[in-house]
DNA sequence: GTCTATACTAAGATAGAC
DNA sequence: GTCTATCTTAGTATAGAC
């Protein structure tokens, strides 16, 4: 692990109490007392609450634009596209389950990067269920209904920052599998 | 629809407003002004801005106590229990899709409550825990990971409060059907 | 880089008139 | 049942010393 500057450290430290309580109930005093220091003192580091949560949120956005741009790239099944986003979420997700709390729960309260969020998010979506039609068309898929596919499947991604930290040991590999296996081959035998 | 007083018309407003931001960030004094009165008058109707919290949550919490102890004491299969969850899902959330934003993400500022919450959640989740085992022993399901099963069910349909209001005309029937297929059939062909 | 002191604003809630 | 006025506490943030 990389040695972390103060900016760093504070970034870490609002992520794990923004999971905790929510954006809007941490005080920049909470965030001092956890960091050791006094509130004053975080401004020398940061220029407001407000923009901790940006550099939180916006951060984490940017990598699944990325990830998923390069997934839609390649040149394979669309069910091995699916099984690589699905792998996408769980490492991005395991690397920082509390960041990812704020991306959840907190991205209403980005003021001016709102609109920016949003473009990263419908655009990440949309990939996503083009990659789900395609493979409709090609015969790849069921052709259940796409938006509950699509529902379903992102609702269980984006619910993993819950769930990851209660299990011991994440295998990033395995647990991607077994992911993969439950969503898109199903349950019953 | 029934006839409200007044105090049923400040938990629908609240739940509404704390859906959008959140229960921290919305102030008696933005819910006074949805109501078209001034905070003061809130306090004729409600205790507190944490007792509008706690019957939002609690109430929904409870009904879905009394329905999972419904479904666990019928004779019938565990795909047959689970589709009967996914349709009290559906059907509880779609009655109240403010109010499930709420129960799962402001449940931690339920102070004296908390405990009690916990505790029907605990449960509940046990129940369902407990189905989808019965359904592995019975050799209805696939033995894949129950704890990863148990989490992608209820990620999607915990999911389903930010979904749903943005379907036109939700048939209860159908989407329910819907969700059984992909959570249990899973998507391929 | 951290501190103390403090400005300024807004929060939840109550008292008492109408 | 709603209002105005107000109390008290707590929030974000800045200035300037060390």
């Amino acid at each position: 692990m990389k040695t972390l500057n103060r900016k760093d450290e504070i970034l870490i430290v609002a992520a794990k109490l923004f999971k905790e309580k929510g954006y809007s109930a941490v005080t920049m005093r909470d965030l001092a007392t956890d960091m050791h220091i006094k509130a004053a003192s975080l401004y020398n580091h940061i220029e407001s609450k407000q923009a901790i949560l940006k550099e939180i949120i916006l951060s984490i956005s940017e990598q699944f634009t990325e990830g998923m741009e390069r997934i839609i790239k390649l040149d394979a099944s669309s069910i091995e596209k699916l099984k690589k986003v699905i792998r996408l979420h769980v490492k991005i997700t395991s690397r920082n389950t509390n960041g990812m709390a704020s991306l959840n729960n907190d991205w209403m309260h980005l003021g001016d990067q709102l609109e920016y969020y949003k473009k990263l998010r419908y655009n990440y979506e949309d990939n996503f269920r083009q990659i789900i039609q395609n493979g409709i068309d090609s015969n790849e898929i069921k052709n259940e209904k796409l938006d509950v596919l699509l529902f379903s499947m992102l609702s269980t991604l984006r619910s993993l920052y819950i769930w990851i930290p209660k299990k011991e040991d994440i295998n990033i590999e395995e647990l991607s599998d077994s992911l993969s296996e439950i969503l898109i081959t199903g349950i019953n035998k």
